[in-house]
DNA sequence: TCAATAGTGTCTATCAGACAATATTTG
DNA sequence: CAAATATTGTCTGATAGACACTATTGA
């Protein structure tokens, strides 16, 4: 229909943007990092709670990723956790500054981590239980992102080893085992669990390690921290449907 | 259009794009709509193939989602299909006009309703063999979009009743199974097949369908054409790890 | 009655879930 | 040895896959 001739770049460009789902569990639930808009004349959605994220910078970041792995780390000073893309959301009605396309991605951060990085001190930030950040309202469609990107991770957890992620080296089964009943939401048979983990070979073994129990457990480190381990199976107790 | 009140709003925007993956079955293969791209002065890629897609159109696109259906529908006149979005991919490095970021979307058509829609006559699109694309060279890092793309649809085939979407209504099961068993490039057993399709309750019976065969067999309809089915599991011959 | 395809039955290895038992360490 | 937690064992119901069988129709 319209045959391009000579350059032709769309005189009005669409606003860019990352949005980061930070998650990490802290006093045994699933948390949430949103930051606070400020109150600046003609900000939108001044004082309310937002996803952190902003503008791609073409200057600063190569790729999208970087640009997300940039939000990260100016939030929460952690370097280098796992980063997943969710998906974008684009339209003309998102953002009253014009037609906007963001690109969301989840972190899984070990809460020690954002202790270490003693990074919190930011102060326009804050951690929120998943299940109250359900229930605010956020700016933009934050609230529609933050949902999407929950059911994302509930649902993936069920069948991949996402949650070793939200975990400091080295970890013990036990642990590991908390953190999917954390995100989950539900208890975790404890001799499932450990065949599930054991036979889908990811985990190395690195001695017993020193804990508050009576009996020491083995600790395990994760083989590629790249990306998660896909199980066979669904976790499903016999009663679900 | 951009209101201007002392706001920081970026002053260099990347381009934004959205890249539709088309599939269909034909000949019993799936199939891939490919564009081949114009020769003009200083268009990058000039006759290289690349996947269906162009520039977000602020002024006609409402959403992303409204920007694929369009593309879709220029390349085939199909309307109204099924259409997911597998991701989005951005850097400064994918096209050489500058900065930019495509949101990658497929589409699963029926052959029948290309063919209907006779609008094939798109002198420009062609379709190809799912295999031979993989061994083709196309424009931009179009490659690693349909790569990712193709791996997502087979992964999702496998514990999904994505397939229906590849046939007219009604259908039978014979040709359901005919579907699964071209995009996944595997025989796949008849009697689990019906089992598993009927248990997960998305089919609805329209009575017996006339075809070549001897014995009549029962027309299905979909009972929702919006999204697939999840199977609570994966297909996986007895052999497989 | 045969050919060809649609549809059903059945057997079995596998395995996840439930629960129980055992091992290990500290006080 | 008791308490607390880590780890292992066993039983069983469910079921997916494999394969063989029956049903239906037209020539």
């Amino acid at each position: 229909m319209k045959k391009q001739t000579g350059i032709h770049l769309p005189t009005h460009r669409p606003l860019t943007t990352v949005d980061v789902v930070i998650f990490t569990v802290k006093e045994d639930q699933l948390q949430v990092l949103l930051v606070q808009r400020g109150s600046a004349d003609q900000e939108p959605f001044p004082g309310c709670w937002a996803l952190p994220g902003g503008f791609v910078n073409v200057a600063q970041d190569a790729t999208l990723l970087d640009c997300a792995l940039r939000k990260l780390h100016e939030k929460t000073g952690v370097q280098a956790p796992y980063l997943e893309q969710v998906g974008s959301w684009g339209g003309a009605g998102r953002d009253p500054r014009g037609w906007s396309a963001t690109h969301v991605y989840f972190a899984l951060v070990p809460w020690q981590e954002v202790q270490a990085a003693a990074h919190t001190n930011v102060s326009d930030a804050q951690w929120f239980a998943a299940e109250k950040c359900i229930t605010m309202k956020l700016a933009f469609d934050h609230h529609e992102l933050f949902q999407a990107t929950l059911e994302r991770l509930r649902s993936k957890v069920e069948y991949t080893s996402l949650p070793a992620f939200l975990l400091p080296e080295p970890f013990t089964l036990p642990q590991l085992q908390h953190m999917y009943e954390v995100v989950l939401g539900r208890p975790v048979d404890k001799s499932g669990f450990r065949t599930r983990m054991l036979a889908a070979e990811f985990l190395q073994e690195v001695g017993t390690v020193q804990s508050d129990a009576p009996r020491a457990p083995m600790g395990y480190r994760l083989q590629h921290r790249e990306a998660p381990v896909y199980f066979p199976r669904t976790f499903s107790p016999r009663g679900a449907k």
